[in-house]
RNA sequence: GAUCCCGUAGCUCAGUUGGCAGAGCAUCUGACUUUUAAUCAGAGGGUCCCUGGUUCGAGCCCAGGCGGGAUCACCA
């Protein structure tokens, strides 16, 4: 079914017609980029390249730069407009007499528009109005845009065709991204986080690596799985919910120190936090515990905060945030007696729910003791948690894979980092004893059997791999979409994730798919 | 899943007690060789989300639906 275009799309549709009969080449095969925009504005120099009211340039600042028409000011004999590329805008200066006959005028002024990408070589000059600009001698087009382009125009605060409906900036990111140098720069820091990371991994001597995404068996969280099936095996798979039980196979094998970057899937709801794929390092390193694994995630986040903003800050609203070293340390159940008042410590299940349900949460029969201190962990004390800090010391039965404490009764030596509010990190001493390990899982299988329905499966290769012993190891998992929420100051996931999952589009512009094989 | 809010031109939004569908920007035509929200003169553009109801008359009131957002709950 043809889709009905607009009258703007109809006049772009004529005009790429009309290229095509003037013989110009509407699509073309690549420009020569010499310069960037940014570049030409930083590197002009008055004194060389001619000032305003200079008489002539010492030298010409050639320059050769292709990006996208952003606006434009047509006049009789000559026009202004301005050329985005990757790093920013520029503004060109076209003017007849510089271009071939009859260009200026057929090609330029009727047939070009606001969004079409072209290519521009002339010489950078500083305007009357004192702006640096680009001289025109070559225009080409590379590529006609038959959609009007939402560019916005802003004078005084006043802004014009701002695209603020947050539905068509995610569906449609590809012109988010055009016309909102912010959310450019967002995706940007993004890659200096992730490449920063790796760096400072790489640097210690740990290796990447790449772990199944489909799996027989899923573990290493506790949620609910995406799954799938292969044909030719006849088998059911599932998308990984963690990389953790194959990470510390490689370090059964014999590696000292393996990382992943990678997505993990949990087949959960959305919000501001929560995407149902989602960006995950992985660490484990050999010989070590989770004391020392906290100095690392505290020197490893204030260097990507540095890197970033130059100084171990962030905002948040109109608050600031030191991610300065050293964060506090500080046991899980001393931050509740902190924040409400009351010491869960040895506490029986029945004495956690009436504490619990006097603190004002509602609580079923069939959460178990650790459930209930992890609610009132997550109600009172965690959203009041704003500088960063380590909470240490989980119960064991919310941490089926950490190791047990080496001196508290019923906890695990397992820390979370909790930054403004927020979750960061989630880190433990890994469970190296098989023994444990197996009647841990069966704690999970147990569950599972009631209706838990994020319960873990009871891994038998992974048991195997720890039968033949590992060394101990500490173990870290970051969510990279929230660290970089928090270095780049969003406060929704969707924000840093480039194509977050959306309820598919209704029918009137998307053909409906047809069914896979 | 629950609650609240929203849906009018390409974009942002007005739209009075229910009485001819509006503005800015964008688009089109013409003028203009240093503009920058260019300017000046003119023009076109609407399934007011959908369906039904009330009414002489519905963008507005009522009911149902669809789409979206925000908050809450599970999870990182």
């Amino acid at each position: 079914m043809a889709r009905e275009f607009t009258e703007q799309e109809e006049v772009r549709r004529a005009a790429l017609d009309r290229l095509h009969e003037e013989g110009v080449r509407p699509y073309g095969y690549g420009w020569d980029v010499t310069h960037h925009a940014e570049e030409v504005l930083a590197s002009y120099d008055d004194a060389k390249h001619g000032a305003e009211d200079a008489a002539e340039p010492v030298e010409r600042f050639e320059v050769s730069l292709a990006g996208r028409i952003m606006s434009r000011r047509i006049m009789g004999k000559a026009s202004f407009l301005h050329l985005q590329d990757e790093s920013g805008q520029i503004q060109v200066y076209v003017r007849r007499d510089d271009l071939p006959e009859g260009f200026y005028n057929t090609v330029f002024k009727k047939l070009l528009d606001i969004g079409d990408i072209i290519g521009v070589t002339g010489f950078a000059f500083r305007t009357r109005m004192g702006e640096v600009s680009v001289h025109a001698e070559r225009v080409e087009l590379l590529a006609k845009a038959l959609r009007p382009l939402p560019v916005e125009k802003e004078t005084d605060g006043k802004v014009f065709n701002e695209i603020t409906d947050k539905e068509f900036r995610y569906r449609q990111r590809y012109v988010d991204l055009i016309v909102h140098p912010d959310v450019r720069s967002v995706f940007k820091q993004r890659a200096t986080i992730i490449s920063g990371m790796r760096r400072f991994l790489d640097e210690r001597g740990y290796i990447e690596v790449e772990t199944p995404v489909l799996q027989p068996v899923y573990g290493g969280a506790a949620a609910r799985p995406f799954k799938t099936h292969h044909n030719a095996l006849g088998m059911p798979l599932f998308l990984r919910i963690a990389d953790e039980l194959y990470l510390k196979r490689l370090i059964v094998g014999g590696f000292d120190g393996v990382y992943e970057i990678s997505k993990d899937f949990r087949n959960e709801g959305l919000s501001r936090y929560h995407n149902p794929e989602f960006t995950m390092m992985e660490l484990y390193v050999a010989y070590r515990d989770y004391g020392w694994m906290m100095s690392l995630v505290e020197e490893m986040v204030e260097t990507l905060a540095i890197a970033l903003h130059g100084k171990p800050e962030v905002t948040s609203g109109e608050r600031t945030i030191s991610l300065a070293r050293p964060w506090r340390r500080l046991p899980l159940f001393d931050a509740i007696a902190e924040k409400t008042g009351r010491d869960l410590r040895g506490l029986e299940r029945d004495a956690l729910a009436s504490v619990a349900t006097e603190l004002g949460l509602e609580v079923d029969g069939a959460m178990g003791s650790g459930k209930i201190i992890d609610e009132v962990f997550g109600e009172f004390v965690e959203p009041h948690l704003i500088d960063p800090v380590f909470i240490t010391d989980y119960p064991v039965e919310l941490s089926p894979l950490a190791k047990r404490h080496r001196t508290k009764e019923g906890l695990v030596e397992r820390f979370e980092a909790i930054v403004n509010g927020k979750e960061l990190c989630n880190a433990f001493s890994e469970l190296n004893d098989p023994i444990d390990q197996r009647s841990r899982f069966e704690d999970q299988v147990a569950l599972g059997r009631r209706g838990d329905s994020e319960a873990m499966q009871l891994d038998e290769d992974y048991l195997r791999a720890l039968e033949y012993g590992m060394p101990p190891a500490a173990g870290l998992g970051v969510g990279i979409d929230r660290l970089t929420m928090l270095l780049t100051g969003q406060d929704s996931i969707r924000d840093v994730i480039l194509f977050p999952l959306l309820k598919p589009e209704a029918a009137s512009e998307q053909e409906q798919a047809p069914d896979g094989p």
